[in-house]
DNA sequence: GACCTAAATGAAAAAGTTTTTCACCTACCA
DNA sequence: TGGTAGGTGAAAAACTTTTTCATTTAGGTC
């Protein structure tokens, strides 16, 4: 189940957020979307509904929001960028996101997964993304 | 095996593009790096080798090599940002490329590629990023 | 080696995104 | 009905990415 304004609104307020106008116009639009929706469309969309308000506060409220988990975030197939040279084979990383080192993996068994999704949905899928991230055995000695 | 400069050049080469000393130098850093290195920490690099290059012409040369499958294009945690909001559950996506149109699902089954992976590599996983990228029932009707 | 041309480059500007700053405002609690 | 911590908007700053255009150059041809 998704969840609804109302209980956004409720975990809001437990964690010490007010409830301004201006968040609850951001939260209708989100919690009545169906598509993801970039920082500024979610603004187009708001200012419908609350006229004048500014991007900045859909850029605070989102960083709320997500830190809270209440929304998801997403990665695009564009707009993140970062390279390395290519294996040959079809490969995914695994990083560690504390000194940002990469391991490279080739087995992702995602053939099943990918046909029972495809048998489900009715979607031919071309392309798959997917990453690990962790902490690798240095940085955790590092910590203890 | 990653492929080394050698080869990648021979495939630009191929494919009709010129080998320029900027191209070379940014071929270089690429291949000698370890790490996911974003435009302008390849910049930065680049710049000990053939200073005066322009961030242009890396971008430039990223998509060039990006295109023909020559270098990979990661995904980093932060930076690309579209947003819904949230199912409860753990959930990851299903995409149709041509219309945008969202497909969730909640049954991942990475555990036991994690484990391994874990055991493989010492990493102590905390997180993973999964997405499929396809054509929704319709789109594919669309173009039939 | 000199010449030709399509492709590549760099500088600058434009476009777009995200963050920071700061004065003012307001949700919410006592 | 205050008081105050937290929130907002406008503007500016900081970045990233794309576009434009005049100039240069790699690589093929003679
Ligand atoms: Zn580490
Ligand atoms: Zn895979
Ligand atoms: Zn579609
Ligand atoms: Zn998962």
């Amino acid at each position: 189940m998704r969840l609804t304004e109302k209980k956004i609104v409720e975990v809001l307020r437990q964690s010490g957020y007010k409830i301004t106008p201006q968040r609850r116009a951001i939260l209708e639009v989100i919690t009545h979307s169906q598509e993801h929706l970039t920082p500024s469309a979610i603004l187009e969309k708001v200012n419908y509904i609350h006229p004048g308000i500014g991007l900045v506060t859909v850029y605070r409220t989102l960083e709320v929001l997500s830190n809270l988990g209440l929304i998801c975030r997403m990665h695009t197939a564009e707009g993140c960028h970062s390279y390395k040279g290519a294996l040959q084979e079809h490969h995914h990383h695994l990083t560690c996101t504390e000194c940002g080192r990469v391991v490279e993996f080739t087995n992702c068994d995602l053939g099943e997964l990918e046909e029972r999704l495809s048998a489900q949905t009715g979607f031919n899928i071309e392309s798959h993304l997917l990453e690990f991230l962790g902490r690798c055995r240095d940085c955790q000695k590092a910590v203890a």
